[in-house]
DNA sequence: TATTAATAACTAACTGGACAGTTATTAATA
DNA sequence: TATTAATAACTGTCCAGTTAGTTATTAATA
């Protein structure tokens, strides 16, 4: 066991720069692979540094996933809450417009994997779950209900349960992106996304029973 | 280390009753746990026996997750396609009958915790994946969609598209079952399941809009 | 401006625990 | 007594977290 070693490569140090892309890093290999399953050798090595270096800029595991949720979710709640806010159309059309923004932002990108890993782990990793509830899901349904409460005071919508009424128009788009990151390459869909949100809330504002209006 | 070691236990010997025992052990430690979190050592002693033992009547863990899969959801497939079958009612009453149905004998049951552990776990079991979704989920989609072109054919139902109408109708479902096994401790709803379902189902039959029939 | 001392970013190699799968041995039962 | 269910103890591998040692970079001093 040689104690001198030869370290043949000269390493650059960028310590502004580290702690984003192991976050970079993280996210894919989160989303990819779950929480588990993702080594932390490997995000080390995708953001170009070794596993020590990692443990430099944060604690644990845990602080690694934890960092990720708030770099990459939190501003997303941030802008859903500022549309939300300032909105002047109808309850309809901010319906659809916060669902194709999340789509965007969300779905479409690696966070969408965050989502299936807080549903696959939470069972495991109860603070991690308590923490995500209480800090993600928590203010989205917020959001969520909001909308509705909003739709119904105008005489927009129907007076229904407004907790219902959240999971019927947010499950599918759930759904879709549990998808992305499980059964995508075996279940082939017609539809784009966007299209299929669109048909989703057509159906939902609408009704399925034929006799109700447009 | 002695090789001469005591076996002080004797151990009853019941060939026929153990793969049943250790498929329900399975069960119930996958729905809590997850796939890879689960220990076949665990399995092994909540059904009675020592690891060694489940090897005898399981190649491996991966097809002890098969038989589970087999044991327990096959046979709710099998009887919802019998129910669309033979349904005499409406469209929407056998909508509500089948989402009950699959309420009692698949959310409320451990078997809700397979759902969870394939939409973890598929990115990196893709094998196991495949199966899944050629034996379950495109079977289940089959009969939702010979429900709704049903609807559809009758003139109960809008002509719109299939596959979307599915996933408004059934995903919230799915939410349930996927929260049970994830957030359930720290999402207290108001309602519950089988009262939740019904609202919902009156949601997408209806819609949320106001002037939408009844 | 050139030299050198101090700092901390970074690496490589290690530790210890966990767990899937194996096997030699024991003993129940037909 | 022959068969085989069942066990206990093992192996090999994987991986989070640790640490001793190395070197790029900064800045103080000559």
């Amino acid at each position: 066991m040689s104690t001198v070693t030869k370290h043949l490569q000269s390493h650059q140090r960028r310590p502004e720069a580290r702690p984003q892309e192991l976050l970079k890093a993280a996210l894919d290999l989160f989303a990819e692979k779950g929480y588990s399953a993702t080594r932390l050798e490997d995000v080390a090595i995708r953001a170009g540094v070794t596993k020590g270096t990692l443990y430099i800029y944060f604690e644990n595991k845990a602080a690694l996933f934890r960092a990720v949720v708030e770099d990459g979710i939190f501003p997303v709640l941030d802008k859903g809450e500022d549309i939300v806010a300032n909105f002047a159309g109808g309850t309809s059309e901010l319906l659809s417009y916060m669902t194709q923004t999340w789509w965007t932002l969300v779905g479409e990108s690696k966070l969408s994997g965050i989502c299936k890993i807080m549903v696959a782990e939470a069972a495991n990793f109860p603070e991690m779950a308590a923490y995500f509830h209480n800090e993600v899901i928590v203010r989205g349904e917020r959001l969520a209900r909001k909308i509705i409460e909003t739709g119904i005071n105008t005489g927009e919508f129907r007076a229904i349960d407004i907790e219902v009424a959240v999971d019927s128009l947010f499950s599918p788009i759930l759904k879709l992106m549990l998808w992305r990151h499980s059964f995508a390459n075996y279940s082939q869909s017609a539809l784009e996304p966007r299209a299929y949100i669109e048909k989703h809330l057509d159906i939902v504002l609408n009704g399925l029973m034929a006799g109700a209006k447009s």
